[in-house]
DNA sequence: TTGTAGGCGTTATCAA
DNA sequence: TTGATAACGCCTACAA
């Protein structure tokens, strides 16, 4: 086909010159926005197609005043969670026509301007909670760009998405104090976002039986973050019987710190994540976890944003997805109190 | 700060009136284009703030013809493998001051314009083998945008970004070998995608050894995929002293088959995988493997894609990323072959 | 049923 | 050193 009109960048005008007809029906026949003769139609769609023409989504956003473009800011693509929830976001917006921009502020100097950046891309965006600072969650909430939270404590008249945390930590705190276990160490910390949520939960339990209740030790929430947190903890002298661990990748590398250390998980230590990603299931020993569907997650966002974004709602909204229990062998023989 | 102004949606007009100058001079305060008077700029700069003006990022981008954005297209983001990969071109996409849009395929049915609509949006992008027909990239590459394309076969005048798997498919299988093993299967195939070049690899020293070559057994690449491999593969009469998995999750879910059927691994079946993800270290038993540097991958495509559209470069480069052979336990009690 | 013309928010050229 | 003004590509009242 070697015809002098390269594909691309052929404007509407272009079009309307070959068609014989004027920009605006040109428009109207392609987006069936106003009547159009039959004829004059099929003329169009065939300059179209000769020009193989495709508007220009900078010209349509500028003149609809919208992008069909969503954004969402997250700490970290490594690991299962994040890339789970966005998985589910990425499926839903898809869906209901809008793209998808993504931010991963992981070690990123200028996260500030990085997601004002964002915002002019963007009819709406989802932020995961310890992702971007409260003044500048306020400064977007200013703008009246619709925004939705995902995975943290609630915020005045912003929309959030999370996983249930507390009772869920209720249940596994219970469910360690069923084996006997008396010792606690908590591993992983965060400013109110979720993994404080958890350990709001393991705290009210343990303290309601007598038990005083551990300071989280900080550490990333990656493998090597929690070998190093399982180092501190199991090296030292008082070594806990069990210890809670933000997520998963923490308490996977809590249980190389272990082996290192010589000591046996579950026998000598009882150790337990969050997440149940999927080497919670195939690690050695299989994890004690809380699954959470994080694929939902995401989805439940993109709904809530999509909301937001049309108008179909304008009051803030709170969902608190549940999770589950999950007992395998990384807390130790079960116990007789199984349920 | 009770004025009437809203901090949205301020133009360059505005800032203008208020700063009692024309937008060309505002333009040029901003983004020291041309001679500025400082009192001048003071004034700009000043009237910027007041009313928190930020350029309108479709106003810039029609101006200037570009996008400053870049898309990605892959399969699906379940496990680690494209979640690490887009990690690594967020990372380095980001730094060159580009954002980035995502386009999962996965059980999409008009990927075609899906693909269409992310052209339009962005100046570069980068495509995952066996994501997008072939006809769909000679479309792109024919518009002339620049294109990466990732783990694949080499294609005719496109940039690709892949890692070494002839070679190290081979070393696997040497290494299997080594072990004894005189019977294979292998598990999940793709079309001109990296597992069609590391059965290549696997076949060519198989046969080298006089053993017939087995046919892939074609499965979705996910656990579940392997796991129903894996009762094919392990559950007929003539079991396989070795399964060799396309990628990780599929030995992992060829494992879970193997210990549903009672069978020990390695003692009765041999199993492999590929990518080295987080799991394949924590499994059970530890998986061999090859570790692709996934991160790499994606920030290699990045700085390719970066080269095409900064026009530094415009023959099509062809970069293939070393590999390494991870030995664990899985595949049986380490011979005296031993390197 | 179709065409004209203004607007969306910048950048950049060319005079002044 | 500054200001008009023409692109950039499209949508959409409003007129005809």
């Amino acid at each position: 086909m070697p015809n002098g009109d390269e594909g691309q960048g052929a404007t509407i005008y272009e079009v309307a010159q070959r068609a014989g007809v004027s920009i605006a029906t040109v428009s109207r026949a392609l987006r069936g926005t106003g009547p159009v003769a039959a004829r004059t139609r099929e003329r169009v769609l065939k300059a179209v197609e000769e020009l193989s023409f495709t508007p220009s989504r900078l010209g349509v956003s500028l003149a609809q005043g919208r992008h069909a473009a969503n954004g969402i800011v997250f700490p970290d693509l490594s690991g299962p969670y994040f890339a789970e929830v966005l998985l589910g976001y990425e499926e839903v917006a898809s869906e209901l026509g809008r793209s998808v921009l993504i931010l991963s502020t992981r070690g990123r100097a200028a996260v500030q301007d990085l997601v004002r950046d964002l915002v002019g891309r963007v009819d709406g965006m989802v932020i995961f909670g310890r992702t971007v600072e409260d003044a500048v969650v306020a400064e977007i909430v200013r703008t009246g760009m619709p925004l939705v939270m995902l995975a943290r404590d609630p915020v005045d008249g912003v929309d959030v998405v999370s996983s249930e945390n507390v009772e869920s930590a209720e249940a596994l705190a219970a469910h360690l104090l069923g084996h006997g276990y008396t010792t606690f160490a908590l591993a992983g910390a965060d400013d109110q976002g979720d993994v404080t949520q958890r350990w709001t939960g393991v705290r009210r339990v343990l303290t309601g039986h007598g038990i005083r209740s551990p300071e989280p030790l900080p550490c990333e929430f990656t493998v090597e973050g929690g070998y190093a947190a399982g180092r501190t903890l199991l090296g030292g002298g008082s070594r806990p019987e069990a210890v809670i661990c933000a997520d998963d990748q923490v308490a996977l590398g809590v249980i190389l710190a272990a082996e290192e250390l010589g000591l046996d998980v579950p026998g000598d230590v009882a150790i337990t994540g969050w997440d149940d990603i999927m080497t919670a299931r195939h690690a050695r020993p299989a994890l004690t976890t809380v699954r959470q569907p994080m694929r939902l997650l995401g989805a439940r966002a993109a709904w809530a944003l999509d909301e937001l974004i049309t108008g179909a709602r304008t009051a803030p909204s709170c969902q608190i997805l549940s999770t589950q229990l999950i007992v395998r062998s990384s807390c130790g023989p079960h116990p007789l109190e199984e349920k």
